[in-house]
DNA sequence: GTTTCGTCCTGAAGC
DNA sequence: AGGACGAAAC
């Protein structure tokens, strides 16, 4: 593709290798191209070394492939490169901690030490594992902060914190916090005030609300704040007012937070603590390390800088990657490329500023590493930008789309603003242009995909480049299917594998959660012990209702061929011939049975596990999710189904971006933890622990919900994340949506239509084997099949606690933890429902002594009206019910809030609220959803449309449709 | 035209 | 839970 005589962009970058570089390098410029040549140019120079030049890229694929290129462009061969330093970051901070990073953990006055045996957990949900058994350990051991235990829901949340404010280079020291962090986590009112200022101004010449104010109309809605609070017209004005106060900022802005900074500093530093006395270090750790190292030991920053250094796709690199490529750099030779509308990766921490704000950055973090001691080199140069504009890979009309897509509105009424003049445009080398770029539309989309497919395929119209640079007609290899989920392209895969159509996943998948994988599970769980939890899955899958089920798990009795199959198994010799009769008998082929297969017998055959080693082993991939490499095969004939990350990089001719549907880009959430850290504010509490009258409350801050309306949220990853899909193809584009077109695709220069739905089936010789192996009988009772694969561990439990009896309610200590919400939730519950529960400790007694101080009747004589919504066999019951209990033939309103909350937001403040969470309860097959909130306040009035006599009505119906 | 109210809707990607 | 959007109220 990349023509080898480089064009006079990529010489200017290739020859260019003194100084400070940012090359935007937009798709298909050729920049790894250039790169190696630039490399070569380096290390081919006689008093240079490949040991002299770092080379940093973001995954290890990326290096290798860096390797080889450079092995291509130069005089050194992949041996000799083997132990050069181009390799991820995460490595070489490795790298550099192996050989001097002993005594790291000084610099922060931590006595522990950072040996050879000091292990990198790259599991990130064993990394969730080891935090979880910490943070018990830490909430004994320091009671002072039990007022933001009782705000957490889980530990998850704080290491989601440590590990953001860790790639800012935010540390914590034994005694504070490391050099200048504690002004970062107090946060910068003046830029604050900026931005507030930003979102507070009028619009219309003044004729409309700021959009601050308006985004504050629904203040206080659904929330309760301590009293402190202004109420929502103290806080925006009557009506007709423009902007809020300018004393608001302020207001908002400085806020009592030496507790929490206290609490997270603590967590923080004993969790790193925790970690190195355990002898491993995360990810984030190894960074962190490095970084602290290579800043206050000026003998190991010295041995560890190089002469060049060059970072490959920068624009994902996090804030505390840039520093330590500052620190690793002994000179100016200091390269930095990528592209800005590529960045995609910020839930890894990416900072797109980074690029965006390059030079800016640059100085200023350079500035920052040279406070008090000169360390980088870097600072006072000015930095030379290199734009690549000719396109290899794609047509001027694939380009321009792309650079639409980038400018695109992803909602109605959002203005793009941002760096859009940073768009390098680019021209393209294509040898022609027939470009297709269209959009179809149909309630079965999968099928949509599929029939569209194969219409493409060998259609003239859609003729891609062949080796010759003559068009031919497309192949379906050099189709791609695009999505931003890895569910969608499951569900695709499916719906492919039922018509025989060639499609291959490539990216990791959660292999140990896919239907073979538990079917092989159960099976094997039956092999080794008849276990319930093996037949309750068979069974499940065979149709079998719930309580079908239930009745044959107690009974021991199971349908005649299920026991014979599994006497057939009994005789077979190896596990990996167990797996085949078991995915044969389901009919499951194709490429995830096949890697199923595959990972099980390498597993069974390498090592010498027993069958039970192989249970639990596969039981650990449910539980943790573990991902398991797919590649497509190069070697077939099959469309390529990936996710837009996984495709990053890539090209394919035609490109299929599925799933413009509705709702599918949401903003980025304006952080969802309970404790942030968000720049320029610092470090925030969302919801704050109270006691009012001796019972327990939980309550919004409300400074924090008029601080984050002035943040910025936009779309702009979201249309990153288009941009990325749209310049990988080479020729065509098509877009594809379900029932509603989302707004990009609203937006684009595109024409979308209506399309048929109806795929040919292949005949690949092989038909798949989909019927039951044995006769099912109907469900007789109206309630008891859940929709949930009982495989589920919380699912299976709760089925076992209804099939017996309730379990006793166990003592709990003191309201203490992580499930403060869910169980005040689930005692209150069983409580007003009168059930027979008896209050076993403090807490509980408090929630009885408050039920029964209730004013008023628990259950509720008059008639009550409620929004109710029946879709399916859901019946979902929200807004003011708090509290209701259905079962098939009856519906009961236990308790529910009153309209006045809403209206008149003070009153919240009067009342005492046992508030939290939300009700997801089963009731046999019908899921019923409400918030609990109690109110010592009577008055309770009604709200439309439907009465609890229609309601009754609506799920009889349901029921009568569903028998 | 601007502001407020009411209702609907959906929940992520992978080093 | 909270944003988006359309309808109703000002």
């Amino acid at each position: 593709m990349t023509d080898p005589t480089p064009n006079d962009r990529q010489r200017e970058l290739i020859e260019s290798t003194e100084g400070v570089y940012l090359v935007d390098a937009g798709p298909g410029t050729g920049k790894t191209f250039a790169i190696a040549r630039r490399y070569g140019r380096i290390v081919d120079r006689p008093d240079v070394e490949p040991e002299d030049v770092l080379l940093a890229t973001f995954t290890r694929s990326a290096a290798t492939e860096m390797k080889e290129r450079i092995v291509d462009r130069s005089a050194y061969g992949l041996r000799e490169l083997a132990d050069a330093p181009i390799r991820t970051f995460h490595s070489h901070c490795h790298d550099v901690l192996r050989e001097h990073g002993y005594a790291a953990p000084t610099h922060l006055g931590l006595d522990e030490r950072i040996t050879g045996s000091t292990r990198v957990v790259d599991d990130e949900l064993i990394e969730s594992e080891r935090f979880r058994e910490f943070f018990g350990g830490f909430r004994d051991d320091h009671p002072e902060h039990a007022e933001f235990y009782r705000v957490l829901s889980e530990p998850g949340e704080l290491l989601d914190l440590i590990r953001e404010l860790a790639s800012k280079g935010i540390v914590p020291t034994t005694d504070g916090w490391y050099r200048d962090g504690e002004a970062h986590l107090d946060g910068d009112f003046e830029a604050f005030k900026e931005r507030f200022d930003a979102a507070n101004r009028p619009r219309n010449d003044g004729r409309k609300q700021s959009a601050l104010r308006e985004d504050l109309s629904g203040f206080g809605r659904d929330k309760a704040y301590l009293p402190d609070a202004p109420s929502k017209s103290e806080l925006r004005g009557g009506r007709g007012t423009k902007r809020l106060d300018d004393d608001v900022a302020g207001e908002v802005f400085h806020e009592d937070r030496e507790d929490l900074k206290a609490f997270v500093h603590d967590v923080y530093v004993e969790y790193v603590r925790f970690a190195l006395r355990r002898n491993y270090l995360t990810f984030g750790f190894l960074q962190l390390f490095a970084f602290v190292l290579l800043r206050e030991d000026p003998r190991v920053r010295e041995a560890a800088q190089f002469e060049y250094v060059m970072v490959d796709e920068f624009q994902d690199t996090s804030e505390i990657q840039f520093k330590l490529a500052l620190l690793l750099s002994g000179t100016d030779n200091f390269c930095a490329v990528g592209d800005w509308k590529q960045s995609i990766y910020s839930f890894q921490y990416a900072d797109v500023r980074n690029i965006l704000d390059f030079e800016e950055r640059i100085e200023g973090f350079a500035a920052d590493l040279n406070d008090d001691a000169d360390r980088v080199s870097l600072a006072g140069t000015d930095p030379t930008r290199i734009e690549l504009r000719e396109n290899y890979r794609s047509t001027a009309s694939v380009i321009d789309l792309s650079e639409r897509a980038i400018a695109t509105p992803a909602a109605s009424g959002e203005e793009v603003d941002a760096p859009l003049d940073e768009v390098v445009e680019l021209s393209s080398n294509a040898a022609f242009d027939n470009t297709v770029v269209e959009g179809i539309r149909h309630e079965d989309e999968h099928e949509a995909v599929l029939s569209k497919i194969q219409d493409i395929v060998g259609d003239d119209d859609y003729a891609v480049e062949g080796e010759d640079g003559e068009p031919r007609p497309p192949e379906h290899g050099d189709i791609a299917v695009f999505t931003r989920t890895r569910d969608y392209g499951r569900e695709l895969l499916d719906v492919a594998d039922e018509y025989g159509f060639p499609m291959a996943y490539d990216g990791g998948i959660e292999l140990f959660r896919t239907d073979p994988a538990k079917l092989l599970l159960a099976w094997l769980r039956i092999l080794e012990s008849d276990a319930d939890r093996g037949w309750a899955v068979v069974l499940e899958r065979a149709g079998y209702a719930f309580d079908e089920i239930a009745r044959a798990l107690e009974t021991e009795s199971y349908p005649d061929d299920s026991v014979a199959f599994r006497d057939a198994l009994r005789e077979l010799e190896s596990v990996g011939a167990v797996a085949r009769r078991v995915l044969d008998r389901y009919g499951f082929t194709g490429d995830t049975a096949d890697l199923l297969l595959h990972t099980i017998q390498s597993m069974y055959d390498s090592t010498t596990a027993t069958r039970g080693e192989l249970i639990r082993f596969v039981e650990r991939g449910v539980e943790t999710g573990t991902t398991v490499d797919l590649s497509a095969n190069a070697g077939d004939d099959a469309v390529t189904v990936q996710t837009i990350h996984t495709a990053k990089g890539l090209e394919y001719p035609v490109v299929v971006m599925a799933n413009m549907n509705e709702g599918r880009f949401p903003p980025r959430a304006g952080g969802s933890s309970v404790i942030e850290y968000r720049d320029p504010v610092g470090l925030r509490l969302r919801k704050r622990y109270s006691e009012v009258r001796d019972y327990p409350h939980v309550y919004d801050n409300w400074r924090h919900d008029v601080l984050r309306r002035c943040l910025p949220r936009e779309y702009d990853e979201e249309r990153r994340l288009l941009y990325v899909a749209v310049s990988r193809a080479e020729n065509h584009v098509v877009f594809a949506a379900g029932e509603e077109p989302n707004a990009f695709l609203d937006a684009l220069p595109v024409a979308t239509e209506e399309t048929d739905a109806s795929v040919e089936p292949v005949d690949r010789g092989e038909p798949a084997d989909a019927e039951l192996p044995f006769a099912v009988t109907a469900p007789d009772g109206p309630i008891g099949h859940t929709p949930h694969s009982l495989m589920d561990e919380s699912v299976f439990e709760e089925a076992g606690e209804r099939m017996e009896t309730a379990p006793e309610s166990e003592p709990e200590p003191e309201t203490r933890g992580m499930d403060f919400g869910s169980r005040v939730h689930d005692f209150a519950e069983a409580y007003a429902l009168g059930d027979d529960v008896t209050p076993s400790n403090d807490h509980e007694r408090r929630i009885v002594a408050f039920l029964d101080d209730l004013p008023g009747e628990r259950h509720v004589e008059e008639p009550v009206t409620l929004p109710i919504d029946v879709d399916g066999r859901r019946v979902t019951v929200s807004g003011i019910v708090d509290l209701v209990h259905v079962t098939a033939d009856r519906v009961e309103i236990i308790d529910y809030k009153t309209d006045s909350t809403r209206r008149a937001q003070s009153e919240y403040r009067k009342q005492l609220s046992v508030y939290y969470h939300v009700l997801d309860e089963w009731f046999g097959d019908k899921a019923v959803t409400a918030s609990l909130f109690y109110t010592t306040d009577g008055t309770r009035k009604r709200i439309d449309p439907y009465s609890i006599e229609e309601l009754r009505a609506l799920v009889r119906e349901t029921e009568a449709r569903d028998d």
